[in-house]
DNA sequence: GATGAATGAGTGTTCATTCAT
DNA sequence: TATGAATGAACACTCATTCAT
């Protein structure tokens, strides 16, 4: 074992000390789950406390009110994960339509599949009343998610492999059905019990094979797009 | 008396009495809109009650509680016209990219672009906290589209026109941008002031037009149902 | 009776209208009674709501905080005294020394011996904590009264019944044995029981006597003031 | 060691026992600042920690609650300086209203102008909250003072400088102006800035040389005390 | 002794719901 | 039927006090 790779921990921390320093992150793990299950109004803080183990005193003592405890939830699980992506996306080898099923299935496994998804169904659910972490939530996560799927799409029509298509709009034929099951999984996915539970891979390897190759048999006439030839 | 200023009222009755028969349904349009607007955990019943033109207790005279309100709301917004879209489903000619290009259109006109599009909005938000009325969507709306678009996917793969796919997942493909839209125009669209707002109508040429021939060039072997040709 | 002396009562109010009318007036009387008992901070909203025979709920419908609680209970005991008093001033017959014994009864028996007084030792308790009702109280209730002592004064002087003195702190050596004792009676006189109480008509004629003429046996000569004569 | 440099430390301890001896008494001094300028309840103890320079639980640790550090606050400041002035009064040579006005003087000097002053408005605006140490004043402050200020008017009436009144009333001829002083300067003249400010050693010259003489130009009869003369 | 993280009882305030009129 | 005054349970938040370190 290299002597210096373990970053020496000048002071071990008492068991207080360890606490203290767990403490924001246990409740906003706790306020996470909560505010994803019960909506923002209907979580109360005292169950978050108690969730995370302590009391309501504590609560407030890291959050000075529930509105920023809701909005550090949403900060801290939105962390910008879009440099290490957008790094991905540059040095990926392969055909576009490769590289879009592979950013759905990280995706999937880094944000559609975990807690992190929650926020977004949160975000949609509540933005009317949090217009200012609305507004953040658009700066730091729709748009640099727009532009990512964006540069995805220009790559590959600058490669002749995807139809030269409006990219306005494109984007959402991408990302659309990632909110989409985001939403779904949060809602009614979760309280229906009898709902053929919707099985997320098989989903969204529908989705991506659709959005790649349509429905069409012979798809020789996008009708917006006449085909080329004469 | 003009012989045609008065728009045909069936039971002429006295305006008292008119008003009183339309109670319940500007307290549900009342509510809907609030409902829409901010949750159902921030709309006050006063404010309800207000914005109807009738005293809070007029309110509790029609609906016993807030959540029986609620679910009145959602019950009303969501009637079936799935009996009505069937028929014209069974009677269309053309081909079945027409008929689904006539379908979003249809339900762009009837649906997304009327508050009704709000319901879904409200149901996917606090369907955690109404699981009963989560279930009675399920088995009003959500059961019946997916069956009808089921059945234009049928339509169309049994007439040669689509790729046979699997059509528990294929019916996403086809509803997951319109609820993604509705979703949308009620949280981030309608709070975010400078997100370059979604036009609809492009927003759903776009979904339907890859939907049908997808993003690939020359999609020739969609690449999860190989090409059926030896 | 005349007929017309009593105000015809439109509607003769039920019993419910009768309460909603009084209710504000009965929730500042207790209020009233608790702040100047206990001191704004340790009144509680249940309490008054309680003495005044209704819920804390109730006392919100009137009241929108505790903050504008107090402020009405002091609004409301300092109502203008002042214009009634400045006209009884004016038409005053009789010595200045009269008319400034006078003064002093008709506050003792208006201001001084009720409720009122405690508003005067409310506000100089809790000045602090609400400048703005502070900066209120000394317009409404202070200058006023200030401006009343001083035309009196002027008007012994410019009848070369008073000495001639800085009017400026003049006002103070007739207003502040008042002001004192207001503070006494709800401070120290309300709580030290052995204290041997203060007879508030015996305190007022020593202080008035003194007023008038001071301590001195021959007060020929007030130090300030040199006597005019040879 | 220079000879000068260094104040006199009679046990020159180190740093840090100095300030533990320090401690409670610099406590006392924030917490004396803090509840004069906002009372009782609207003092932090945490503030006063802070002031102190240490921390809550230290504050803690040598008073065993709020109250009792509020009841230290008053017992320590209103330390009886009255044997002091006992012996003053009593090899005092010259006339009473000499007497008086140096009393004045010196008073304002060590009392009125000090932090001292704030106590009295501490313990008039809290009295009724604190019956046990409202008593405890009574013992320590008022009593003593009454009675000094009593010895005073008896010395003057003994001489023949002053005329024969009611001492238990009298004695609040003396003292109410400069109780008066303290509530003002500690409430409204410290909160409403365009209030003309008292200036007080004006008010002092002015209320003593009233108190000596009186307003009228020729005092020839109180009305209590019918003129001694046939 | 000193700290400051943790507590939880207590407070002001809200709001769905009731009911006398 | 309609009202709106009244309610009180429920909640967010505070802060004096405790105690492990």
């Amino acid at each position: 074992m290299p002597p210096t790779s373990i970053p020496s921990q000048p002071h071990p921390a008492t068991k207080r000390e360890r606490r203290k320093e767990a403490r924001p992150g246990e409740l906003l793990e706790a306020a996470l789950d909560l505010f994803v299950e019960k909506g923002f109004a209907a979580t109360r803080v005292d169950e978050v406390a108690a969730r995370a183990g302590v009391s309501k005193g504590t609560l407030f003592l890291y959050f000075p009110s529930k509105e920023e405890l809701f909005k550090a939830v949403v900060r801290e699980n939105i962390a910008g994960r879009f440099e290490e992506w957008n790094a991905e996306l540059e040095t990926f080898v392969g055909t576009t339509s490769e590289l879009l099923r592979y950013c759905y299935q990280v995706w999937w496994e880094r944000i559609g599949s975990t807690k992190a998804s929650g926020i977004t169904k949160l975000m949609l659910s509540e933005a009317q009343n949090f217009p200012e972490i609305a507004q953040f939530y658009q700066h730091e996560v729709i748009l640099p998610g727009q532009s990512l799927v964006r540069r995805i799409l220009e790559r590959g029509i600058a490669r002749g492999e995807f139809r030269a298509i409006n990219l306005d709009y494109a984007v959402y034929v991408v990302l659309a059905p990632m909110i989409f099951l985001m939403m779904w999984k949060h809602s009614v996915g979760a309280c229906v019990p009898d709902a053929q539970h919707l099985a997320p891979e098989a989903y969204i390897d529908t989705q991506i094979d659709n959005i790649l190759h349509g429905l069409c048999v012979r798809p020789d006439a996008p009708s917006s797009s006449p085909p080329p030839s004469a």
